[in-house]
DNA sequence: CTCTGATGATAAAACGTTACACCTTGCGCA
DNA sequence: TGCGCAAGGTGTAACGTTTTATCATCAGAG
C-alpha cells in the first residue's frame, strides 16, 4: 500500500506538500504542482490513511448509536434517519445493538471510546444512567434518544424525546373519547423512562376521567436476554390472549410501541376478536408497518427525522466544543394522535 | 486523558512494560509489578487508545456492512446476526445503509478502506461488481451477502446465499400443486441477482410443468432512490391491486420478500379478496413478523445465523490471510419452504 | 571464581499522517 | 540598492502505541 512519502517521492515534492493538497488548501501551492500531485496519487493508488490523521488529528468523525433492537423496525428507521443526518456533518455512524443489557451497552460504549469515538446515542432509556458515570468522567459524550429532559443529570449531556407522558395521554384520552373504561397496557418490562413515561400518561388521562387504571390490565412481558423488544410482537400477541381470557376483559388496548400492537392484532383474531370492532388497539411510533396492516393501526407518531437532526446536531456541537458554554441541551417534542382504523367507539 | 506514559511514569516502570500489562503478556512481568501497573491504570482512569494501536499493528478489527435498507427489517435481522458473529472474533461492525445506490455503496466503502477497514459484506447483490474493482485493486476484500456462487469474479472474495433459483422453484412448485396456474411475481425493480435468481426459480418450476411465466403477470415497481427496497410494503400493495384490476387475473401471488408480501395481503384486503380463498401469497426470507400476520405467511427461509457465521468467517479469514491460499469461498445453502396459512389450494 | 541462562525490565525506532516554523525566490517600491 | 512581502515550498517534531533488541541481575553449574 502507497504511503505519502511514496507519493511525495514520485511527484518530486515533499511530503507536506501531498498532505496539503489531499487537505484541498490549494493556495499553498501552485496549481500544476497540485495536478502533478493529484496525477501521481492516481495512479499510485493512494489512498489516505485516516487512521493515522486521527492519531494525529484527534478527531476522528464517528458517533456510536446504541439501540435495543434492530429487530424492531422502528429503531432501523431510527439508525436510518441518525445515518443521514450525520452525514450531513459528515460524520459516520456505528451502529450497536445492545438487547437493552446495561452490560453490552457499557461494554460497546467503552469499546468504541477506545476507537476514540468521543460521543454516543443511547437508544434504550434506561431509568438510571448510573452504568455510564465511568465513561462520561473519561470523557465520552452520552447523548440520549428517547428520553425526556429531566433534572440535571451530569452524565447525559443532551437528549431529544418525543414527550412520552403525552403520548399516552393522547391516547388514553382518544380511547376514553369512544367510551373505553376498561383500557389495557401491554408492554415488556416496565423499567425504561420511556414505558414509564407512556404508562404515566395512560393514567394520568384516566385519573383526569376519574377513573383508575386497574393494575390487573396491565400486562407486563418477562424478557429474555436484557430486557429487550426482540420478540415485541410475540409478548403483545400472547398479552392480549391472557387479557381477553382473564377475570377483567379490556376493551381496549394501548400498546407500548407499534410492534406490540401488531402483535395485539394476532392475539385478538387468535381468539376469534375483531379489531377494531371487539378490541381497539392504539400503538405509539408510527412505523411504516403500521399504515399497511390490516386495519390500519392507530397510533402516536413519533418525528424521528427531526429527532435525529437534533440530537445528531446537539451531539456533535458538544464534542467540537462550539457550544460547550451553552451547557447540556435537552428537548421535547410533542407527539400526535394518528388515528386509523384499528380504534372504533364501544356499543354498550 | 491519560497516556500510556502517564501510566509508565506514576507506576515508576517504562511504557514498554505498560504495554505488556495491557496486553496481558503475563510471562513478561512479575507479578507484583503486574499489581501495581494496574493499580495506576484504574485509578487514572487510563484508556488504551486503539487509534494508536491501530495505526501500529495495522489490524482494526472492524468489518463494514452494506444493506441495502434498515427499514426491511430483514436486514435488521441481518446486521444482528453478522454483528454476532463478528463479536466472537472480536471483532466490530460497521453499518451503512446504501439503499442499493452504487454510487452511495463505493463512497461508504471508500471511507471505510480509508479507516483502514480492510473487508466489507455487501448485502444488496448487484448483478456487476465493476464498480468495486477499483476498491478490490486497492486491497479491499469484498464478500457478498445474498449472492450466489457463479463464475470466478476477481473482485469479489468470498459469498453465501441461499440458492435464490431453488428458492423460486419451492416457492412455485408449492402453488402449482395447490393447482395455481396464474402465478404473479411481484418484485421493486429486478435488477440484482437475487431478485433474478427467484424469478428465474420460479420460471423452471412452471417450465417443468409445461406451463410459461405470463409477462404480464410479472409485476416490478419502480423506485424513488437507487432502486431500494425502504418501501416494499407499499409497492406490494399497488402491485396486486393492479394485478387484481388487471385483465389477466392471478390466483397466487410469489413476492420477492416478505415485506412485499405483506403489502400484498393488504393490497389484496382492499379490493376484497380474502387471503388464501381468494388469493394465495408466499414471501420470501421468512422475518420474524411473517409467523405474526394474519393469515400467518408461506415463505422460503433463510437460515441468517448460519449464513452470517459462514460469511464473517470466511472474510475475517480472508483478511487475516490465514487461508489465502485457499482462495475464494463461496457457498450456497439450501433454503426451505415454510408453509403456513396464506396459501391454500385453488377452488376450480 | 567465571560462565550460562533465565527472568524482568528498558530504550528507541517505527506506524502514516499533520502542522508549525522555517526557508527560498522574485518582485515592487522607497 | 536595500527592504519587505507574498507565493510556493520544505523539514521535522509530534500523535500514542507496539515491538525488537538490549541490558541488568541473580541462581546455579562447572
Amino acid at each position: 500500500m502507497a504511503g505519502i512519502r511514496d507519493v511525495a517521492k514520485a511527484a518530486g515534492v515533499s511530503v507536506s506538500t501531498v498532505s496539503n493538497v489531499i487537505n484541498s488548501r490549494d493556495q499553498k501551492m501552485s496549481a500544476e504542482t497540485r495536478q502533478r500531485v493529484l496525477d501521481v496519487i492516481e495512479t499510485l493508488k493512494y489512498t489516505p490513511n485516516s487512521v493515522a490523521r486521527q492519531l494525529k488529528t484527534g478527531l476522528n468523525r464517528t458517533i456510536g448509536l446504541i439501540v435495543p433492537s434492530v429487530a424492531n423496525p422502528f429503531w432501523g428507521a431510527v439508525s436510518l434517519h441518525i445515518e443521514r443526518a450525520a452525514m450531513k456533518y459528515d460524520h459516520k455512524v456505528l451502529v450497536c445493538n445492545a438487547e437493552r443489557d446495561p452490560a453490552l451497552e457499557t461494554n460497546y460504549a467503552l469499546s468504541l471510546l477506545r476507537s476514540s469515538v468521543r460521543g454516543v446515542i443511547l437508544g434504550s432509556s434506561p431509568i438510571t444512567f448510573d452504568h455510564f458515570r465511568d465513561l462520561a468522567e473519561r470523557g465520552l459524550k452520552i447523548a440520549a434518544f428517547d428520553r425526556q429532559a429531566q433534572g440535571a443529570d451530569e452524565v447525559i449531556s443532551c437528549s431529544v424525546s418525543v414527550d412520552q407522558e403525552l403520548g399516552g395521554q393522547l391516547a388514553g384520552q382518544h380511547l376514553l373519547g369512544l367510551g373505553h373504561r376498561q383500557i389495557a397496557f401491554v408492554s415488556g418490562p416496565i423499567r425504561t423512562s420511556s414505558r414509564l413515561g407512556r404508562l404515566g400518561g395512560l393514567r394520568s388521562a384516566l385519573k383526569r376521567a376519574g377513573l383508575e387504571v386497574d393494575q390487573r390490565l396491565i400486562w407486563q412481558g418477562a424478557n429474555v436476554r436484557g430486557f429487550g423488544d426482540a420478540e415485541g410482537a410475540e409478548l403483545g400477541r400472547v398479552a392480549v390472549r391472557e387479557l381477553l381470557s382473564g377475570e377483567v376483559r379490556p376493551t381496549a388496548v394501548f400498546a407500548v410501541n407499534d410492534m406490540y400492537a401488531l402483535g395485539a392484532y394476532a392475539g385478538a383474531r387468535d381468539l376469534g376478536y375483531r379489531v377494531p370492532e371487539d378490541l381497539s388497539i392504539v400503538g405509539f411510533d408510527n412505523i411504516a408497518l403500521s399504515a399497511i396492516m390490516q386495519p390500519a393501526l392507530t397510533t402516536i407518531e413519533q418525528p424521528l427525522e427531526v429527532m435525529a437532526e437534533i440530537i445528531v446536531a446537539a451531539l456533535i456541537g458538544q464534542i467540537e466544543g462550539s457550544n460547550q458554554d451553552e451547557g447540556p441541551s435537552h428537548v421535547d417534542i410533542k407527539p400526535e394522535l394518528i388515528v386509523r382504523a384499528s380504534t372504533a367507539r364501544l356499543y354498550a
